[in-house]
RNA sequence: GCUCUAGUGGCGGAAUCGGUAGACGCGUUGGACUUAAAAUCCAAUCGGGAGCAAUCUCGGUGCCAGUUCAAGUCUGGCCUGGAGCACCA
């Protein structure tokens, strides 16, 4: 065996070998039982930075160890290549979107296995080529057929800079969640998803999920954001037989009502203005329809709005209240209109008290009574004004009083969700094409799916502007009627990434199939997947995406499961000099170099060494040296040992020679590593326990001069563990070792170390001896002590005897194998 | 504002159940080897105080209370950082 450590002979070498024998391919036929270990696939942008090699190197690693633990793991990656990123290089550089895509996958699929990744290659997955897109369109068709697919006219998020539309998610704080320039509204007829169909399923299974963090499934609830309210019907005193029905979560205020305001896009909104009114209320509606998200975010704090002339009556009370616009009421959200109490809701108080409108105390803290003359009341309370309520408690009254309305017939419960509909549609060229087509006699037409895959067309101007190059192609838009075989015109738009995206998981279980998207019992075999691993920025995009299609496709029949990620981990991001890597910012580190330099194993070692998955990284170039030079002092350890190792003693070793604290040392680390694995999987506490052991391994071995047969046996047994211990993460160092040790096959093979209970723990116990719960003293005591043994052991230490002459024993406290407290006064 | 999450040496972080706070590493300091350097190895490294010394002693896990024989860990209240949502009625 080489006396040094050379890693990029080493890891080459081997990678060729794993290549060329497919060493990672998962058998569809196996007795084990399966283990689905996923990262979220990347976009192919170009290079792999240190946040694909933090995701993908967690997973190589807990897809080895369920591996060794006898699982049979599916590990497989795949491209999330649409996008427009594409596009626009395709723009600049006057290429082809696919051609600068198929670049990059190239790349980086060799800086992938130059990382030493345990992928499947046989099941990957690329969502831009058309034997995976054209899946897309399918389940498409059947989300259509459902009616969970539908096109309307609506308001929508535009992003002028990619010139697309885009979904609520990817809009954030009223800018272009990709390139952060100001998103507009614009009424458009596009193309939704219903998700909010599965609002209340999406929230409620959110508790099936104990294996996700709090954190992804607060946000994720936050997001759906259900309330419980009422729905109130007031009657308008001007116009007979129109009603504005509100919906409120504080039906107990409702006597407390002074105004009432509806949305500027409120669709009986004309008819509730008076002609003198109509004037205002039209350049109203008109400034807030050009106003963008962010606008109208920075009038955060100015409330604005004008009378329409017309009034509400209470039913409650009979009191009549002007009705109002205002933009701070959302035509999306509950019925687009606002019952407005400004002395218990702090919105409505900011606008009474800028217009000067009434206000109405109807809810008071009994202790401590406020005029809600400064400020809004929103706390809980007693109910004063209200009539037959007064005196309930306000909790009690929401019920009482909705209850109330329902029985005379003015109003309802009402549970209500924040989600909206995922918008699809994109005008962008570089997506799935929607597969349908209008024709001027029967509408709306689906491709029929034995003529799947719409294709792309290759006829593209890719240097226009203002519109989707999709649109310049010749022979893409006109077409003939599949229904009718009239005149029709194919949908232009293409789907939103994230379409792609949400089902490429089910993909995997059998990615070559040539007639449906999946076979239904490869499906149900292979998933959920048990470990996803990924970043925290999907908590919502792509995670309730994918919950929706899943549920969507088990209604539909296509699989058997309702949750997609049985355990996910977010793992923290990548920084440089405590900020996130980032090109603007120059503090980014480039994979190549350190694979270069140290080799992929000191990487992947560095990646794991310093802070728990879940937590962000901090890079230090100092860390990467210390980790290259402890695959050194390994490598040196096993090189200078290589005589004295026999494969007879490999990863198991016979109980009768183990009193050996090398060997208990071994024990101890087999199950402290694996210990670590298994929860949270917490590699940070793993790579010092290989430091540990390594430090044991070179003490003991230092103590010695000349081994002898039981010595070599010792040895071996310590040094082979170690090696298989490291071996999911240093995976090239561990296997040429492993070679070079004599052993058969792959050290990628080997079944994981089986401990023994019995040794592994120290020899002797360590008993601490308190007084009064300072620590006073440590004896080293045997196992086998009762506990009256232990308190007369303790009580025999000199220094418990000094510190309790003359003192008053009040109790003393025995925890088995741990501790003695002796308290005295 | 609401929700989540974190706060431990110079730094990253460790500490199953409430039971030795600071594992392991980075950095720093001193030493060995070397003509010299690199590499490697050895030792020290939370703070204050006492001692020539081994050692002894006090304090210490964001802050303030509490529960307990015993609190980084549990309870209540605050402070600070990070993240998400945000005029959602």
């Amino acid at each position: 065996m080489k006396e040094n450590y050379f890693p990029q002979e080493i890891e080459k070498k081997w990678q060729k070998i794993w290549d060329e024998n497919d060493a990672f391919n998962v058998p569809e036929d196996s007795d084990k039982p399966k283990y689905f270990a996923l990262s979220m696939f990347p976009y192919p942008s170009g290079k792999l930075h240190m946040g694909h090699v933090r995701n993908y190197t967690i997973t190589d690693v807990i897809a080895r160890f369920k591996k060794a633990q006898g699982f049979n793991v599916l590990h497989p990656m795949g491209w999330d290549s649409f996008g427009l990123p594409a596009e626009n290089a395709a723009m600049k550089h006057g290429a082809n979107p696919e051609t600068w895509t198929d670049e990059n996958i190239a790349y980086m699929t060799k800086q992938l296995k130059m990382l030493g990744l345990s992928y499947d290659w046989k099941r990957e997955v690329t969502t831009c080529k058309p034997d995976y897109y054209k899946w897309t369109q399918w389940l498409f068709l059947q989300l259509y057929k459902k009616g969970l697919a539908y096109k309307k006219e609506a308001a929508v998020n535009w992003c002028d800079e990619c010139g697309t539309v885009l979904a609520n998610e990817q809009v954030i704080d009223g800018k272009c969640w990709r390139c952060d320039s100001v998103v507009e509204k614009k009424y458009l007829s596009q193309w939704f998803f219903k998700i909010t169909d599965y609002a209340e399923v999406l929230l409620e299974d959110l508790d099936k999920l104990p294996g996700w963090g709090d954190n992804v499934k607060t946000m994720q609830a936050n997001w759906i954001g259900k309330s419980h309210g009422a729905i109130f019907r007031f009657k308008v005193k001007e116009i007979d037989g129109l009603e504005v029905p509100v919906y409120t979560t504080r039906p107990d205020t409702v006597h407390g009502i002074t105004y009432l305001v509806v949305a500027p896009e409120y669709k009986d909104i004309d008819k509730l203005t008076t002609p003198e009114n109509k004037a205002a209320v039209e350049e109203y509606r008109a400034n807030a329809r050009k106003m963008s998200e962010i606008e109208r975010l920075s009038t955060e704090r100015v409330k604005t709005g004008v009378p329409l002339g017309t009034h509400g009556i209470n039913p409650f009370t009979g009191e009549e209240f002007p009705l109002w616009t205002a933009d701070y009421a959302l035509v999306e959200y509950g019925t687009g209109a606002v019952m407005a109490v400004p002395t218990h809701d702090t919105r409505d108080f900011d606008f009474a008290k800028k217009f000067n409108l009434p206000m109405k105390v109807v809810i008071q803290n009994p202790e401590n009574p406020s005029d809600c003359k400064d400020e809004a009341y929103t706390e809980p309370g007693v109910l004063v004004n209200s009539g037959e309520f007064n005196g309930m408690k306000n909790e009690e009254a929401k019920k009482a009083i909705t209850e109330k309305a329902v029985r005379e017939g003015f109003g309802e419960f009402k549970t209500q969700y924040r989600l909206r509909d995922w918008l699809i549609s994109r005008q962008r060229y570089w997506g799935a094409p929607i597969p349908v087509v209008y024709c001027e006699k029967c509408g709306i037409v689906p491709v029929p799916e034995d003529q799947l895959p719409v294709l792309l067309p290759k006829d593209v101007d890719f240097s226009v502007v203002g519109k989707s190059p999709i649109t310049t192609s010749q022979t893409f838009a006109e077409t003939t009627c599949p229904h009718c075989g009239g005149k029709a015109r194919r949908e232009t738009d293409t789907m939103d990434t994230f379409v792609c995206s949400s089902w490429y998981y089910l993909r995997y279980s059998d990615a070559r199939n040539a007639e449906m998207p999946f076979a239904r019992d490869k499906v149900n075999k292979w998933l959920p997947v048990d470990q996803y691993v990924g970043g925290i920025e999907h908590a919502i995009l792509h995670l309730l995406y994918s919950r929706f299609f899943t549920k969507a496709l088990r209604d539909l029949g296509l699989l058997d499961f309702d949750e997609p990620f049985k355990n996910l981990l977010t793992q923290g991001m990548v920084l440089k000099d405590g900020s996130k890597m980032s090109k603007s910012k120059g503090n980014t580190v480039d994979p190549d170099e350190i694979f270069e330099n140290y080799g992929a194993d000191t990487a992947r070692l560095f990646i794991l060494s310093d802070s728990p998955p879940a937590r962000d990284f901090d890079w230090s170039d100092a860390g990467v040296e210390g980790c290259y030079k402890f695959l050194n002092r390994v490598w040196r350890l096993i090189a200078s040992n290589a005589d004295d190792i026999s494969m007879d003693y490999k990863l198991e070793f016979p109980l009768a020679k183990a009193n050996d604290d090398m060997v208990r040392n071994v024990h101890i680390a087999m199950k402290g590593i694996t210990n670590d694995i298994a929860n949270d999987f917490q590699f940070n506490t793993v790579i010092s326990k290989y430091r540990e052991l390594t430090n044991a391994i070179y003490e003991w071995r230092g103590a010695k001069k000349d081994l002898n047969a039981e010595d070599k046996a010792v040895l071996s047994f310590a040094i082979l563990s170690l090696i298989k211990l490291m071996s999911p993460v240093a995976v090239h160092l561990t296997e040429e070792a492993w070679k070079e040790l004599g052993g058969n096959g792959s050290v990628h093979d080997e079944p994981w170390c089986e401990w023994d209970e019995n040794l592994a723990k120290a020899s002797s116990i360590t008993l601490v001896v308190q007084v009064n719960g300072k620590v006073k003293d440590k004896l080293e005591v045997d196992e086998a002590l009762s506990q009256d043994e232990l308190k007369a052991s303790a009580m025999e230490s000199p220094k418990v005897k000094e510190l309790i002459e003359g003192k008053e024993i009040v109790k003393v406290i025995v925890v088995p194998k741990k501790l003695v407290n002796v308290v005295v006064k």
